[in-house]
RNA sequence: GCAUCUAUAGCUCAGUGGAUAGAGCGGCGGUUUCCGGAACCGAAGGUCGAAGGUUCGAAUCCUUUUAGAUGCGCCA
């Protein structure tokens, strides 16, 4: 079905070519002055300008056609030609009652039905996640939801961080610690390597947590250190059995773990692959690299020029072997294209990463699309997204100045929370997990209502608070929506009734509603969660305003009431399912 | 040095060529015989960093400039 600003715009269009113009011109937008009117064009100023008239001929010429329609009302014209109106109230009511009909609720999907891989999430294996972390899995996830409610075919994927240095850096350092684990046994058997998937790792994920921030440390001062955890690295990558079988087990006891973290934020992946699994693709690609030409020799590195001769800014070279002859960042990000190309043969390729790595995926996008790693339909898209700062605008720390993990920040939030949980009629189990559904809310709520690019300043009062523009405050409608309609049981209506004596709020609330679909297409094309924030919030607001004015339950009209319960039944399921799209739990009571 | 991004009310942020630049918080004033007042309503508060330009019309596009953040071939 149509939106019901589409369903303007066709109005406008005939009205248009009734008067005698081109219907090229035709547009029409929810206003930007309320009060005046609901809807508006401004069509009239364009063609004024291509058509050499007064826009004001021109307006008057179109209102004088929308005047007949039975559709809209109070249609009036302002300087410089602006042409204003109001919807008809019965065709609002006949729209929504389409609407609750449809289970798009009035979204048009996308219907190229494009297949996306999304490549977010991206933690280390063996390192806590940290705040750093937080935006990655929050927004992609929320794109990943709106994307499959368009209609696409999404394939999210964590991409973990298991390859590299890092890797002989986290060896290196476990080896020191523990050198008598089998692992570090000079003849390490094959017998043992089979037992690999049977044996339990011999170390805990705090230990694994402790480790790689004392080596990274460590290798910065320590040449010797560094030059024993790049061996390490070496062997790794050259497959040496035993470290094979201890790499499976970090990364047995950091998936563990990690699920368990993401599953909190409810943050789902569909692959947990990582850097390490584009290996097997590693060489081939290279060496067709070489044989086509698409690479080059570089003071004994191989690298890929990919800097076009218009570009303001230089890009380097991409570099995908290092002197020494290993791989680096570059090199598993493209093998990773290869993979996903072969796996799912995908139209976009979405990555939602740290702002701060546009360069290197610019490189990356160029040199895969230079080398053919992807046919040139194939869209690679990067989502860069802003830092999380404390109250002094620089990244946020821990008390003691430290890196701020994850779980720090949810639970510091999920305190805060139940601290504000007043309802006294909850038993302290039931206060527990509605603050901690309220707090992750807060949290995912605050972050998405952002700009994705933009840098944000972390307010846990402000952002747990019930007043504003916050998570707990559309949670808080949406409860007290569904309460309402507990009271209503057994009235359940379809029937949307905008009568005559109609209360403004009421009408609010109608037109909030309809501008869903706008909303899901907008966040969905401009990979803005944000906008779908926005929304929600006009609709809570709506609400609000709409709780204050009519009363619900003791309206004697049952015709009225009936009108009220479809509308609020409508009210609720819109807002249910933005908040699903925006990976946000709704708690019982609160 | 070069490049990118950011700059809007006291604070935190919306607003990618249209009317009088909008919210929330804070501060000020009001609204409760009634569905959860954790709400609602109202007024106050801005030379949109600065200066030019394009346009009937600019926070928005172009140029210059100031401040901050970030990035710039063998880390991931």
């Amino acid at each position: 079905m149509r939106k019901l600003v589409d369903e303007l715009l066709l109005i406008i269009q005939s009205a248009t070519v009734e008067a005698g113009y081109d219907k090229k011109f035709a547009s029409v937008k929810s206003s930007d002055r309320p009060d005046l009117c609901e809807y508006q064009c401004n069509s009239a100023m364009k063609m004024a300008k291509e058509l050499k008239k007064n826009p004001l001929d021109i307006a008057g010429d179109i209102a004088n056609e929308l005047k007949k329609r039975r559709e809209l009302i109070n249609v009036t014209v302002a300087s410089p030609g602006f042409i204003n109106f109001d919807i008809d109230s019965e065709f609002l009511a006949d729209y929504l009652e389409k609407m609750n009909s449809d289970k798009n609720l009035a979204v048009s999907l996308d219907n190229r039905k494009p297949t996306i891989v999304m490549d977010y999430g991206g933690p280390n294996v063996a390192k806590a996640l940290h705040i750093g972390h937080l935006r990655s899995a929050i927004i992609g996830e929320a794109l990943k939801r709106i994307a499959r409610f368009m209609g696409c075919r999404v394939i999210a994927d964590v991409h973990l961080g298991d390859y590299g240095l890092q890797m002989g850096l986290i060896i290196t350092e476990l080896k020191r610690v523990k050198p008598d684990l089998e692992y570090f046994k000079p003849k390490l058997n094959n017998k043992y390597f089979e037992l690999a998937e049977t044996l339990e790792p011999q170390f805990t994920i705090e230990e694994l947590g402790e480790i790689y921030p004392r080596a990274a440390a460590k290798s910065k001062e320590d040449k010797e250190y560094y030059e024993e955890a790049l061996e390490a690295t070496r062997l790794l990558q050259e497959g040496n059995s035993a470290y094979a079988v201890l790499f499976k087990h970090i990364i047995r006891v950091s998936v563990a773990d990690l699920k368990k973290s993401y599953r909190r934020l409810n943050v789902s992946f569909d692959l947990w692959l990582g850097e390490s699994d584009a290996k097997p693709y590693i060489n081939d690609m290279i060496e067709r690299m070489r044989r086509n030409g698409y690479a080059r020799e570089d003071n004994e590195a191989l690298v890929i020029d990919v800097a076009h001769p218009d570009d303001k800014k230089e890009i380097p070279p991409c570099i995908i072997q290092k002197s020494d002859g290993s791989s680096l960042y570059a090199t598993t990000d493209l093998a990773t294209i290869v993979q996903r190309k072969k796996d799912f043969n995908p139209s976009k390729i979405i990555y939602v990463v740290d702002k701060r790595q546009e360069l290197h995926f610019t490189q990356v996008f160029r040199a895969a699309a230079k080398c053919k790693l992807i046919e040139d339909s194939t869209e690679m898209k990067f989502i860069g997204f802003g830092t999380i700062c404390g109250s002094d605008g620089k990244p946020l720390k821990s008390r003691d100045g430290g890196v701020m993990t994850l779980k720090a920040l949810l639970d510091e939030t999920a305190a805060t929370m139940a601290e504000k949980l007043e309802n006294s009629e909850m038993s302290e189990e039931e206060k527990k997990e509605a603050a901690e559904i309220i707090a992750m809310a807060a949290i995912k709520y605050a972050d998405l209502s952002n700009q994705p690019s933009k840098d944000y300043i972390y307010d846990s009062n402000k952002f747990t608070s019930y007043e504003g523009n916050t998570g707990p405050y559309i949670l808080y409608s949406l409860v007290r929506i569904r309460s309402i309609l507990a009271k209503c049981e057994g009235m359940d209506s379809s029937i949307f009734i905008l009568n005559k004596e109609q209360q403004p709020k009421e009408k609010k609330l109608m037109l909030s509603i309809t501008e869903f679909a706008n909303a899901v297409e907008t966040a969905y094309s401009e990979f803005s969660p944000n906008k779908l924030c926005a929304y929600i919030y006009d609709v809570a607001n709506s609400f609000s305003g709409f709780y204050n004015d009519v009363k619900v339950i003791c309206e004697d009209d049952t015709l009225k009431k009936q009108g009220y319960i479809a509308l609020l039944q409508l009210t609720e399921r819109v807002l249910k399912k933005a908040l699903e799209l925006l990976a946000v739990d709704i708690p019982k009571r609160m």
